[in-house]
DNA sequence: CCGAGATATATCGTTCGGCGATATGTTGAT
DNA sequence: ATCAACATATCGCCGAACGATATATCTCGG
């Protein structure tokens, strides 16, 4: 698997409630405190990629003050995919981490 | 930054002792549970990328057994680097796993 | 004694994905 | 009237991981 931050976010900002894209681009680049400007270039391919991967899927389309918005929603799969993933970067983070610690503790 | 999964964990493999390519294979296998199991294709391309980005650099050459083992070593910012990546997939997976409970709880 | 598999380094072409640029159109503020 | 923010979409470039391939030595089993 092993998935980029951009699709891992993307995921992480569907969590709960169905988003338009520009939509995402703001809740992402708040979840990630400001590390993650996604680019709209980035966001719509990752999009496509993503529904063809079945992690999302369609939701529904409105027009709000004459400006089209096209929502995205995730789907189960894709919520297994973005535990999974929060799993695997926890146990990175934890292997790294521990390493850390006990070399400082040897060098201290 | 935002560096690869495989990147992160030809560092963390190097943080505390140095060690040649075909070592860091065994030892990111290893580190990652066997979740990451590093292709020779990516390995010395990624090692020549992080010297070149001063995060790591060549440390000795040994022969041993008839076999040249190639050793390399982190940088004082490589070693930066594992904690700064650390600490941002912690934050990341802190984030994702913040939003998925929230939202199963809601849904209970 | 021979072959297979592990150890060890190196290179090359393909492919995938993120990024920057660009395009188009609307709304709201100055 | 113009400019920034909102909103979607596409295209070409490039960096990076991967699979394949090559070379060479050592060890172990048959």
């Amino acid at each position: 698997m092993a998935m980029s931050e951009q699709a891992f976010f993307i995921l992480t900002a569907l969590v709960g409630e169905p988003r338009h894209g520009y939509g995402i681009v703001g809740e992402v680049a708040e979840l990630s405190e400001g590390r993650v400007k996604l680019k709209v270039g980035t966001l719509y391919g990752a999009l496509d990629r993503l529904t063809a991967e079945g992690l999302v899927e369609h939701d529904r389309e409105e027009v709000l003050q004459g400006r089209l918005r096209r929502y995205y929603r995730l789907t189960r799969s894709g919520a297994d995919a973005v535990a999974a993933e929060a799993a695997r970067q926890h146990a990175n983070a934890e292997a790294a981490t521990a390493r850390l610690r006990g070399w400082q503790a040897r060098h201290a």
